[in-house]
DNA sequence: CATTCATTTCGGAAAATTCCGAATTGATCC
DNA sequence: GGATCAATTCGGAATTTTCCGAAATGAATG
């Protein structure tokens, strides 16, 4: 990951629909979501919609696939990961003691 | 964590010197590092920075203390915890076998 | 092959962000 | 208290982002 792919991922998220529609598709899972049921769930003008679709599919936050007359988006997990990652690159310098308070991040529901 | 708080702290770093220094400040660890020494290292205008130092301290990323003359900035980790449970809060609407691929994020530097 | 339905592209105006120099604040040190 | 150093505030111009309707595209269906 390089700085401006970080870059672009944070300001697709930096945006009140966009990152809304990027949780909905977390809450939905990997089956995906059409983009007007997005634009329907959100209150969102199709065509407005479809830019900021866009957007986040070029930030490689989502992915869209074809089911018939539809387009679903889905949400790449990965990408948060290795967004993360990035952010929290070369932490204290190594130094395992100065990085007391490390994040522990999981999508996974339970297992606690 | 509101969606405004989350939109916030994307925004902030979705700005190429916001983002570097607060991996810079990731890197340094818990220390803290003084306004100018910032400014310096990322060869930007002391004026310039500070505005987004302000950023990003609203946001809730960083924290500022004054050390004698300087005040230096240091980096929330727990902050990123706190953006990143809120991306991906009810993932898979808690399916977990749907959720295979969940990000594990962590600062740590070594125990794998 | 024409129709239908889902989605995207395009224009252009409104709103928000970014930048830096000059002046100011605010704490420290002698 | 006066000097000094670190950092912030303030204008205002330049750039970028955001929005939606109308038109276009593109695949699927009969």
């Amino acid at each position: 990951m390089k700085q401006d792919d970080a870059i672009g991922a944070f300001s697709a998220l930096a945006h009140e629909t966009r990152l809304a529609v990027f949780r909905l598709l977390v809450r939905e899972g990997p089956g995906g979501v059409p983009a007007l049921e997005i634009a329907r769930r959100l209150d969102a003008k199709p065509s407005t919609l479809s830019g900021h679709l866009a957007v986040l599919k070029r930030a490689g936050l989502v992915s869209a696939t074809r089911r018939q007359k539809e387009i679903l988006y889905a949400p790449n997990f990965g990408s948060v990961d290795a967004l993360v990652r990035f952010l929290l690159e070369d932490c204290c310098s190594g130094d395992a003691a100065a990085c007391a308070s490390r994040p522990t991040v999981s999508c996974a529901p339970a297992e606690r």
